[in-house]
DNA sequence: ACATAGAGCGAAAACGGTTTCGTGTTGATA
DNA sequence: TATCAACACGAAACCGTTTTCGCTCTATGT
């Protein structure tokens, strides 16, 4: 059913040779034969075998993808950048989902790292970063294979990075409650072994301590993964009744916290405000809709995508640079806050 | 950096072919080499090419999903059903996005049929089932290529197909409205040139009419594209007063519309009742928490993968029998109606 | 008439594996 | 001692390309 160089050469009574540098409108080859050979290559619908040309190029125009979960809308968007501009560039893309276990991140790039891509995107997964063990990462960037990391990052591993800058967001964030006259500022994180919760509760803090206000340990909340835990969150704020503004690492810990609030009567802005991160379709349509550190995560991966294939297409023999780039975060005021 | 049969053979001494049966435990080699070898084979880290493994036996081992759009909770949940159950057999997942274009779903699967992929899974972009236009699909099935489609489908193509039952999906929401005493019960969707949206249309109009209410086709929203048209879902009410209930085809449009709704004052569900389809985190956290049908797109992306690699994997001498997997849809009764 | 340049094409290696088919050596058997 | 099976291994084809190198013509110049 699908013809190849070999078929074409048969019919037409050339060699294959032939027939590989006539499609490709070689000098060589004679403008009769060029022509009898792209009319029926063309007639055939001829299309050459990737799988051929990437053993022979040792390039297969493919970019693994390793995220912790596809379900959330940051990582939704950020696969979507990486796409679009992977597209672009003729690469195909490979998504891996670790769903936040150090095994299957294993797992997988282990499964992609002969031979099927040129290069990895990743994020860590939250068990990866616990452990602190990256020696996969090692291994494959030992092999020569480049790799850029993104949102979740680890300072071990020598290669590109792009994140945004959390801590800031958190501050720019916790200042604009400030500002508004809120004075006892609760904050919803995760364990501190997330890289972007911890940048994010340093913002949280620098923000209190800058303006005077003071850090209450109390008023933070560290549950243990990303998902959602009501209980945990509730109980939070049992014994918190004197919080009158709240700042929480994603969007579902916020709107939940909301849902909480209002079932208790609580007005939202006038009584306590709210923040999140990661501007999704959550926040948007949440009601009242929630005020977010917006995280960028198309651009992000557009980014991302752009360093691993300039890298990936780039000459061996440039000595290897990494940097990291930082986006700026953005505040996007909705009624969750006054304005 | 990466060892090859070819390697380990010029250290040891032996034949590539001898490497490459005593890797594989063949009977044909003595005890010693094959110790000898995988000791080598271990200690450098050897580890097959794949591009090499798919070239000789024409299979690559990875699958092409072709999507309209990954922003969207319904199709991510499809996506990591896909994964989940491909990844367990040793599959690969290579993503495309349509972007509800025609053009990007005929591009992508023209990269990805040149042997990089050994089937398909998609669901159609708006455009190619408003145009009505299937030849890419026919040219890729033609060619051998195993297709699963879900949830968008078409009759034109011969190929397993995967859906939930949206008609009876509707109906059940709709009946439930009906039971619950609304009378005036709207509908927003979109143009029927969405398989789905059409479906689903039939089985509001079905329950009407079961029940001898009727259908008012001016309480029927049409809107072009799924994407969110805030106006056009504005206007729609302010035209509506009288409207009691709302059906919607995503979550998006019941959740935007319970804003409307709580903006003029009503209670809902006291005074007005909405039922979405996706039960995605909008629906689970907006306020009021929204009932839908359920669409169970992890099972779908499982089964379609199931589907998928059954026919690859299958001997290609049986005759070609092509099934239509349809799913129940599940009503998530939530605050949005009576309970 | 003869060397020579260049046009046009083909043979073969290479990418990294798998697999079939041979072949040389060994030891047992008649 | 001649025969033969079993054992252990290697050669080579193959998957579908690309690309280098060399060969054979023909036409040109002297």
């Amino acid at each position: 059913m699908k013809i190849t160089l070999k078929d074409i050469a048969r019919e037409l009574e050339v060699s294959i040779s032939t027939v590989s540098k006539a499609l490709k409108n070689s000098e060589e080859i004679s403008r009769d034969t060029k022509e009898k050979v792209q009319a029926f290559a063309k007639l055939y619908n001829y299309k050459p075998n990737n799988i051929a040309i990437s053993l022979k190029n040792k390039r297969t125009k493919n970019i693994g993808v390793v995220i912790p979960d596809i379900v959330h809308h940051f990582f939704t968007t950020v696969i979507r950048g990486i796409e679009k501009y992977a597209n672009a560039r003729g690469y195909n893309v490979i998504v891996c989902l670790s769903e936040e276990s150090f095994d299957k991140e294993v797992i997988n790039m282990e499964m992609l790292a002969n031979g099927s891509i040129d290069g990895f995107i990743m994020s860590l997964s939250s068990e990866t970063q616990q452990k602190g063990d990256y020696n996969h990462l090692k291994e494959v960037t030992e092999q020569g294979i480049p790799v850029v990391l993104f949102d979740r990052i680890t300072n071990e591993i020598d290669c590109d990075k792009v994140i945004i800058d959390d801590e800031l967001g958190a501050y720019m964030a916790t200042q604009k409650l400030i500002e508004q006259g809120r004075k006892k500022i609760a904050l919803i994180s995760t364990d501190d072994y997330l890289s972007v919760s911890k940048a994010r509760t340093m913002g949280y803090k620098k923000a209190l301590t800058d303006s005077g206000l003071g850090v209450d340990e109390s008023r933070i909340l560290k549950l243990p993964t990303m998902e959602m835990d009501e209980m945990g969150i509730k109980d939070f704020f049992e014994e918190h009744p004197e919080v009158d503004a709240v700042l929480c690492v994603n969007e579902i810990f916020a709107v939940y916290s909301m849902r909480l609030a209002q079932e208790k009567g609580l007005k939202i802005p006038e009584d306590i405000s709210f923040i999140g991160f990661t501007d999704g379709f959550l926040s948007k349509y949440a009601y009242p809709s929630l005020t977010v550190v917006a995280q960028h995560g198309e651009k992000m991966g557009e980014i991302s995508a752009q360093m691993l294939i300039d890298k990936v297409e780039g000459e061996k023999g440039e000595e290897e640079t990494f940097l990291t780039k930082t986006l700026e975060p953005t505040l996007v005021i909705r009624d969750s806050i006054f304005h």
